[in-house]
RNA sequence: GCGGACGUGGUGAAAUUGGUAGACACGCCAGACUUAGGAUCUGGUGCCUCACGGUGUGAAGGUUCAAGUCCUUUCGUCCGCACCA
């Protein structure tokens, strides 16, 4: 038989789409496997990062089918997003139409891999249904005050009249037009994900399935860290403030406080503003003009206010400075400094001429002169607190301040809430409406949809600009209204598309039955996003359970995180120019050969180096193996077997191990390369004999490994010669994978010197008998101290 | 700076978790069969050595009968976060 990738696939792609072979079950009593790869965004064409993400998923739904279980295996489409407006601008193309013909030409590039999708639960999230129901949950979400508005500064373009992400910019520009970008305060939605923060922390520890690498970015992410929060009296009233509050991990060097410091968005700087000189007042004006993170590439800077605050512990009078390096929104926007035991405050110190005050030394050696010390020492120069150690102190300095009511013990998280607006077109719109007598009110018509007839130029928001859309009357009163111009962070849509796969019917059910289906036993998708979509998605999870919408609280039971896929050593893209072109793969190859090679040349979280010669190693490995196929009789069960030799023997023992194999690699490891590795040692055995009843039962077995790798060609064999009845779980027969002869390193004080082959009953004695044989060279004139035998493994002999 | 991962042949990688290092492939070498086929098949292939043998998992130590695997130090590569008080 000759290999005819193009033929055979065509057929059982066709054979699949007509039959629906994919959809899952209602009502089953069977078990269930939900299996996820993450969902793509419809840019035009597949990459290979998409093949590889798609093929180990489509191999995990399976191999769960083939073990009777069953399994929801869904795609959909991230589609809405900038790239759309962006393609609307320069080929003047509506974004909907060029995301929805770009998820048509998607479609059957997926299609022409031969994944085993579900047809039924497609949908897009820019699907007006899928806007209707997510909708229906941000009402929800509005009701219970998760979701909120305030102000906040934000990137503003100038030129282009928008808001941009933190992303957006470069170099303080805009991406697009190369504007210098400001500050700008905005009234902004946010979802409190702050109030889930010690749920999202704590429920870490229940996904023991998720790489530890993710895990470890979320927990640092949420950035926990304990300390003490407290007060500074300022000396002389600023308006109708008199106190400021702070917070610090290092409470052991309060008594080297040599200045405080305000972040310049802080309330007593606003309230001080108009009595400060003119060059202060334009220094002010000018860092908070600079986004956070070229404040970070700043020198440290900062001005003087004039105005002193009293050191709660020793009353001293301590000068209040506003610097550049203190954030608004961490702790509380101002800062205690000690220059002796911060590098930050040491800077600015050096930087001013502010005194340094040492309070805590080192065990041993000298403290450093010119840097600051800020490990943990030995509290000196601090009153009552002297000679403890800083973990000591810490808690006692705590306590003190806690009795005295001075302050307390707090937990403060590097985690905000997230900002969920954003100033565009493609996206779905905040189904709120702003009433001059009844406020923001939810729409009660929903869905609220997008207008089709916009002009996107990139200045400023469509939605804002329509001569018509935004104006409405309030649902409340029936008066005249304004609409939220806002649309939703695509983030949200992929927060809670996993649950809308669970609806048999995607345009009708929000989520479907998650009492059976629960969370996805297996997500596949990159390691880029470890803490943005995961973390909003674990967020959206428990958002759903308290709205009693969902069962669950973890919404991916077991993560896997692939891999990119390289081409000379660098991530593949258009600009390097080392781009490998799926489509170009497939019509060259055949899809088998591209899943084949993605999957064996790399366990799934390596990266991959794609390499032509080895997409044509596996081209050949097929070709061969369906060669091979001429050694094969139809039959409709496993042969029956009597005596064999010791070749036959090796070759149905190698057959079997592969077939265990793929339950440790599909349960535990997934390294489906050394499955593959495995399936062609068993063709290695089969090929060092003739008995075809041996070749008829392995082909048996390895078709159906084989099956979830490279499925058309394993289908169409398995028709040709089994009736596609080997698609099932296979026992492995009794004593079939023992060895009679098992081979054993022999060594001499741990060096291998030589090896013997015996039947696996061989007793000890025996075994060491032989061993002293085959080594007695290295025996002569030595005393044997100590003899050691592992069964199976090797013998070691330690001599004097 | 902080956090994490990883260093094994010419290449991609294995190693049942402390037990015969390099499975399985790619490449390369030699041969066979062919005559234009994406060839195929057989054998060989860590390094040094004609060989006996020696040596070998980034480097250096250590624990152990035994270390790619555990411990210490060190060098290098990659990833994430980054003025978080």
């Amino acid at each position: 038989m000759v290999y005819n990738p193009h033929e055979v696939e065509k057929k059982w792609q066709k054979f699949w789409v007509e039959n629906r072979s994919f959809e899952p079950e209602e009502n089953s009593e069977k078990e269930k496997k939900y299996v996820l790869s993450m969902f793509p965004y419809p840019s035009g064409r597949i990459h290979m990062g998409h093949v590889r993400n798609y093929t180990i998923g489509d191999a995990f739904a399976r191999h769960y089918r083939q073990k009777g279980f069953n399994v929801l295996h869904p795609i959909g489409w991230d589609s809405f997003g900038m790239p759309a407006e962006n393609a609307a601008i320069k080929n003047r193309v509506h974004p909907k139409k060029w995301t929805y013909e770009n998820i048509d030409y998607m479609r059957k590039e997926l299609q022409s891999l031969g994944l085993s999708f579900s047809k039924d639960r497609e949908f897009a999230t820019s699907d007006v249904e899928y806007t209707k129901f997510e909708q229906e949950f941000i009402i929800e979400l509005w009701n219970r005050k998760i979701l909120y508005k305030k102000r906040a500064n934000l990137n503003w373009c100038p030129h282009d009249l928008t808001i941009l992400a933190n992303e957006q910019v470069i170099d303080g520009k805009c991406w697009r037009c190369d504007t210098e970008i400001v500050q700008k305060e905005m009234e902004q939605y946010y979802l409190r994900i702050t109030d889930y923060t010690e749920e999202l922390l704590g429920d870490l520890e229940k996904l023991p399935n998720w790489p530890s690498q993710v895990r470890i970015m979320q927990e640092n992410w949420i950035g926990k860290s304990k300390g003490l929060k407290f007060r500074f009296k300022l000396e002389e009233k600023v308006g109708e403030i008199d106190n400021f509050s702070v917070f610090t991990t290092r409470p052991d060097t309060i008594f080297g406080v040599t200045y405080t410091a305000l972040a310049p968005e802080h309330p007593i700087v606003s309230e001080l503003l108009d009595t400060l000189p003119e060059e202060k007042r334009a220094w002010i004006e000018r860092v908070r003009n600079t986004s956070n993170r070229e404040r970070a590439m700043m020198d440290k800077e900062g001005i003087e206010l004039g105005i002193f605050a009293k050191h709660p512990l020793t009353k001293e009078s301590i000068p209040v400075w506003v610097a550049n390096f203190v954030l608004i929104d961490y702790g509380s926007g101002a800062v205690m400094a000690v220059p002796a035991h911060d590098e930050r405050d040491f800077e600015f110190a050096e930087k001013y001429g502010v005194e340094k005050v040492a309070v805590v030394f080192p065990k041993s050696g000298e403290l450093p002169k010119d840097k600051a010390f800020t490990e943990d020492g030995i509290l000196q120069n601090s009153g009552d607190f002297s000679g403890l150690t800083s973990s000591v102190a810490r808690e006692s300095i705590i306590s003190h301040f806690e009795a005295n009511a001075l302050g307390e013990g707090v937990e403060n998280y590097k985690l905000r809430d997230w900002g969920i607006s954003r100033q565009r077109y493609w996206g779905a719109p905040i189904p709120l409406v702003h009433c001059d007598s009844c406020g923001t009110v939810p729409e009660t018509n929903l869905p609220v949809a997008l207008p089709d007839d916009v002009e996107i130029t990139g200045e400023g928001n469509p939605l804002e600009k329509h001569p018509t859309w935004k104006h409405t009357t309030c649902p409340v009163c029936g008066e005249d209204a304004v609409r939220e111009t806002d649309t939703l962070d695509t983030f949200v849509q992929s927060s809670w598309y996993q649950f809308h796969y669970t609806a048999k019917n995607p345009k009708e059910e929000a989520i479907g039955d998650t009492k059976y289906w629960g969370g996805v036993d297996h997500y596949i998708g990159g390691i880029e996003h470890a803490i943005l979509h995961l973390l909003y998605a674990r967020f959206f999870t428990k958002l759903l359970r308290d709205m009693g919408r969902v069962e669950i609280s973890e919404p991916f039971n077991h993560l896997l995180t692939q891999g990119m896929v390289l081409k000379d050593g660098a991530k593949m893209s258009k600009s390097k120019g080392n781009t490998v072109d799926p489509d170009a793969i497939i019509s060259e190859y055949g899809a088998d050969t591209a899943r084949l090679f993605i999957l064996f040349t790399a366990p799934p979280t390596k990266e991959l180096e794609w390499n032509d010669r080895g997409v044509d190693g596996a081209f050949k490995f097929l070709k061969r193996f369906v060669a091979k196929s001429e050694n094969v009789d139809e039959v409709s069960e496993i042969p029956k077997f009597g005596e064999l030799s010791k070749e036959e023997k090796f070759a149905r023992r190698k057959v079997y191990e592969a077939l265990n194999r793929a339950d440790e690699v599909f349960g535990k490891s997934h390294t489906f390369n050394t499955l593959i590795a495995g399936v062609m040692e068993a063709i290695n055995g089969l090929e060092k004999q003739q008995n075809r009843d041996i070749w008829t039962e392995g082909y048996w077995v390895l078709l159906n490994i084989l099956e979830p790798i490279v499925p058309h060609i394993a289908t169409e064999l398995s028709e040709k010669f089994f009736g596609r009845r080997n698609f099932g779980i296979i026992s492995t027969p009794e004593g079939v994978l023992e060895k009679d002869e098992i081979s054993l390193g022999v060594s001499v004080n741990g060096k291998k010197r030589g090896e013997i082959s015996v039947s696996p009953d061989t007793s000890k004695e025996e075994i060491l008998k032989v061993a002293k044989e085959t080594v007695h060279k290295w025996l002569d004139g030595k005393n044997i101290i100590k003899e050691i035998v592992v069964p199976n493994r090797l013998v070691n002999l330690v001599v004097k």
